[in-house]
DNA sequence: CAACCTTTGAAGGAA
DNA sequence: TTCCTTCAAAGGTTG
């Protein structure tokens, strides 16, 4: 997979990354028919089988097989026109009509088909302030964290004030009210589901694809606004970490920034980084227009103190297990170094494209196959990460070029290696290698179709099949874990 | 309870 | 330049 280009330069794009998936033709065509089969929303569980067996009926397992000869010039206008049009039918009120993830309408940025052109070149809106064009008062959009805190957070600029502005141009391109009030009205219905990565979800067009949501979400709709609530499963899941009726909690994307109740706050330390966050102060300021409980309180340790979601401090049970006395080793030198490492905090790396298109459908892939095992479901999820049509991918690559973007800038002296073992303390083996011609004897399990998926090499242990099925669907366990 | 599994992508280091 | 390794998320499973 190509990679991006590292020189930090908006024109960072996904171009190069996506060439392996641009010239996709006939099944590019055929995904395309998978989405629209999405987008009719009529069965997203058969959806996946469809496209599962697609993939199947259509292509090897081999990536070069399954892409066929490049496509025409005339298929890329084509293309080209059908983006335009679909990006039309959005602006065209379809946007806010029912998404299936009606809590992320406010990512509903005039350049909505994506920063990149159907050629794949970055569209020019993509390569300015995104997500900010009209905030006029959001004079540092172009910062980092700016940047960031749009991306974290769209509302963040509608609510900033400029909102008639931005009413105005989206009046202009769309007669519906209804973007007026998916400017509040998602944060407050949907409560539980604006996990970290709610301004990237929304860059699925997936999710605001106008037509009927799939059974499993149309069930799901607030009786009383009519607004489908979240895919998720009854059981709440780590994206939704508050209960249905704690609306008044809301789970701030910028969660990292407004340290919430029972939430951990994870602060900065200033060793080690320089000016994490320059403006940060000045965010705030223009954040004065937040409701209280949104307002990030002005941490006495630091002006930048400014928690973030990749930075993590060390577990209380290394400092237990560094505190252990019967370690003859000790020397005072080491014990500062220890209370260095103590004091450090981990700053995680910043999520990649796949990283964050696995954040956002996980659960919806749990919830519609049932699925519990990661591995599985991880498995799922690169599937249908190759199915995704390029602008759909290129989005993801956008958001990830942009969140390392702003990584770099928060964390200048940052280097994945810190994060590397020995750096933070973490033990993590590498896995060990799996024989080229190990069976799988669970290969039956494929006969669910939500697991049509590339031959897992290793389910040796009997209770995969529980984990990837559940009890309730016994029938489909293989024999060994019957 | 730490590590594994599983995916893709980014990044860094070695060759 | 290429190849290899590690880590990022997630949560059930394993030893």
């Amino acid at each position: 997979m190509p990679q991006l280009n590292g020189g930090g330069g908006d024109d960072l794009g996904a171009n190069d990354e996506l060439i392996s998936f641009k010239d996709e033709g006939e099944q590019e065509e055929k995904i395309s028919e998978n989405s629209s089969a999405e987008r009719d929303l009529a069965d997203v569980k058969s959806s996946l089988v469809n496209e599962s067996e697609t993939n199947q009926n259509s292509s090897s397992d081999s990536e070069a097989e399954r892409r066929p000869p490049p496509r025409t010039e005339t298929s890329f206008r084509e293309k080209a026109r059908e983006s335009l049009e679909e990006a039309a039918k959005r602006q065209d009120g379809g946007l806010f009509k029912g998404p299936p993830y009606p809590g992320y309408p406010f990512i509903m940025i005039p350049d909505l088909s994506g920063p990149y052109l159907p050629n794949g070149s970055l569209s020019p809106t993509a390569r300015t302030c995104v997500n900010v064009p009209l905030d006029l008062h959001l004079t540092s959009c172009c910062s980092p964290l700016m940047q960031y805190l749009q991306m974290k957070w769209p509302l963040l600029d509608v609510q900033t004030g400029n909102l008639q502005s931005r009413q105005a141009l989206k009046d202009a391109r769309s007669p519906s009210p209804a973007h007026i009030v998916s400017n509040k009205v998602p944060v407050v219905q949907h409560p539980h589901h604006v996990h970290p990565l709610t301004p990237l979800i929304t860059y699925s067009n997936e999710h605001f694809t106008p037509g009927n949501p799939p059974p499993h979400l149309q069930a799901d709709i607030d009786p009383k606004t009519g607004i489908p609530r979240p895919p998720h499963p009854p059981d709440i899941s780590p994206y939704y970490p508050l209960s249905p009726g704690t609306v008044g909690q809301i789970p701030h994307p910028l969660g990292w920034l407004v340290p919430q109740q029972g939430q951990p706050v994870y602060p900065i330390t200033t060793g080690g980084f320089r000016h994490p966050y320059p403006t940060a102060l000045t965010v705030n300021a223009s954040m004065s227009r937040f409701p209280p409980h949104m307002v990030p309180p002005h941490h006495s340790l630091h002006t930048t103190g400014i928690p973030h979601p990749a930075i993590v401090t060390p577990t209380v049970k290394q400092e237990s297990s560094q505190s252990d006395m019967g370690s003859l080793h000790s020397s005072k030198h080491q014990d500062s170094k220890k209370e260095e490492e103590k004091k450090k905090p981990h700053i995680k790396k910043p999520l990649n494209a796949f990283m964050l298109y696995m954040k956002e459908m996980r659960a919806k892939v749990v919830a519609e196959c049932t699925l519990k095992e990661s591995a599985a479901i991880n498995q799922i999820l690169g599937r249908r990460w190759h199915a995704l049509s390029r602008e759909e991918q290129a989005k993801y690559y956008e958001l990830a070029r942009k969140e390392r973007q702003l990584h770099m800038q928060l964390y200048p002296g940052w280097s994945a290696r810190d994060n590397y073992v020995g750096g933070y303390g973490k033990k993590k083996k590498r896995k060990r290698d799996k024989q080229p011609g190990e069976t799988n004897e669970h290969s039956e399990c494929y006969l669910n179709p939500c697991l049509t998926l590339p031959p897992i090499t290793d389910l040796s242990a009997p209770k995969k099949c529980r984990a990837r099925f559940g009890l309730d669907q016994q029938n489909n366990w293989c024999g060994p874990c019957r």
